[in-house]
DNA sequence: AAACCAAAAAATATTGAAGATTTTGGTATT
DNA sequence: AATACCAAAATCTTCAATATTTTTTGGTTT
């Protein structure tokens, strides 16, 4: 019946798990609400037992709280959290970058300058329409710091860097709804980011990458 | 009634996931050999849901393997693997240290030196009945390194650290059962350790830590 | 009025059984 | 030997029921 042989989210679960991620991510489900297994089955579809599963994986993740006998609720995204995740993201972005400044090659580079592309574009344009364009433009800026990471050799550091980037979406919605976005600044942290990685300095590339990461949240603790 | 409800984790799911985990750890449970959910029930007890639950938690954890339609499997543990495991392990306790260090007050030395006290003394023991002694020597191993990083002030990179040390659990138990600890080149590397973590030199601090996590497993990459 | 206890109500956790779908392994055919 | 096909096994999903825990409610005592 359906086309779907591919290993990615083909079962039940994986379907809930990746809606409800994105609903939190917007802010659909809004920090510390209660999801109410009931509730939640009107609202996608699916049997209680696979939004147990379901919820159990996005705790595990960390966007979701588990408390036992108690339920569960979305994850609470404080100032604290905030700081935690930009900085952890920062860190882990940037050695993942310097390893893969040392495997990635022409290729590399390519993609590196076409999710550049990307990006700035996608800045651009979301400012037009926030509703209609917000998955699109953060799908981009995904793009792009997940090529930053694809060569570093470690699939559990470009594990890492992705649920931190899943976490952090929340954050950036919130700076994009505030029209916070500064294309242009953002295009110039870019550059300077995509010239000092093409050069191969290390410590140019991860200093314009904690740069890009941190300011866009105010760089707290100035 | 009141006293006994700490956050205790006494739910069915995570029982369940804490043994798997642990006899993965230890080798009961083969790398690669498949987790049929009915010989499993037969083994731990539990229903089938309840397991389900359990093995989708733990692959996200990554120490089990799922594909859809086709069931579980035990992680491989590969050579490659062992080396990601280990290398990311240095870099992000390597980090935690270094903030700890930044914010760790007398408490926290003590606390430390008291947790080199215990592992000192676990890996003399350990060699005189292993079996029965490497859960013990493996928890004062734990317990170690979560004090290097419990100051550092970022649950997400406890969390990790906390992650990866169990994945590298399974490599850490292969290399005690060919008897290839070496408790006086532990000891040493250790107290050099601690002494840069008291004289707050990070480089020197996080160039200990480094050997100390990867000597054991023969210094790959040489 | 505040504190306390017990029973009722609500929600969650767990299990069992059964139907639907997919993979696997063997057999017959070409 | 390769392919097509069928049956058995395993997994995935849902429905339904029971057990356990938390929360609410209402009445009693201090």
């Amino acid at each position: 019946m359906f086309g779907f042989k591919n290993d990615d989210a083909a079962t039940v679960v994986q379907f809930i798990a990746e809606h409800v991620r994105r609903d939190i991510s917007f802010g659909v489900l809004p920090p510390d609400s209660r999801l109410k297994i009931e509730d939640l089955r009107q609202r996608y579809g699916g049997s209680a037992h696979s939004f147990r599963e379901a919820l159990t994986l996005l705790a595990n993740e960390g966007i979701v709280e588990a408390s036992s006998q108690r339920g569960f609720r979305v994850a609470s995204a404080s100032q604290a959290d905030l700081e935690d995740v930009t900085r952890l993201r920062a860190e882990i972005e940037g050695l993942g970058l310097k390893w893969s400044m040392k495997h990635g090659a022409v290729r590399w580079e390519g993609e590196l300058i076409a999710a550049r592309h990307a990006v700035d574009r996608a800045d651009r344009m979301v400012m037009d329409d926030i509703d209609a364009l917000a998955l699109e433009w953060d799908e981009a800026n995904r793009e792009f710091h997940a090529v930053l990471v694809s060569r570093c050799n470690s699939p559990r550091l470009i594990e890492f860097q992705s649920r931190l980037f899943f976490e952090s979406r929340r954050f950036r919605f919130a700076v994009l709804k505030e029209r916070a976005i500064e294309p242009e600044r953002l295009k110039d942290m870019r550059n300077r980011l995509v010239d000092a990685v093409l050069a191969r300095n290390d410590q140019q590339a991860t200093e314009a990458l904690e740069r890009l990461i941190l300011e866009p949240f105010g760089a707290p603790g100035n």
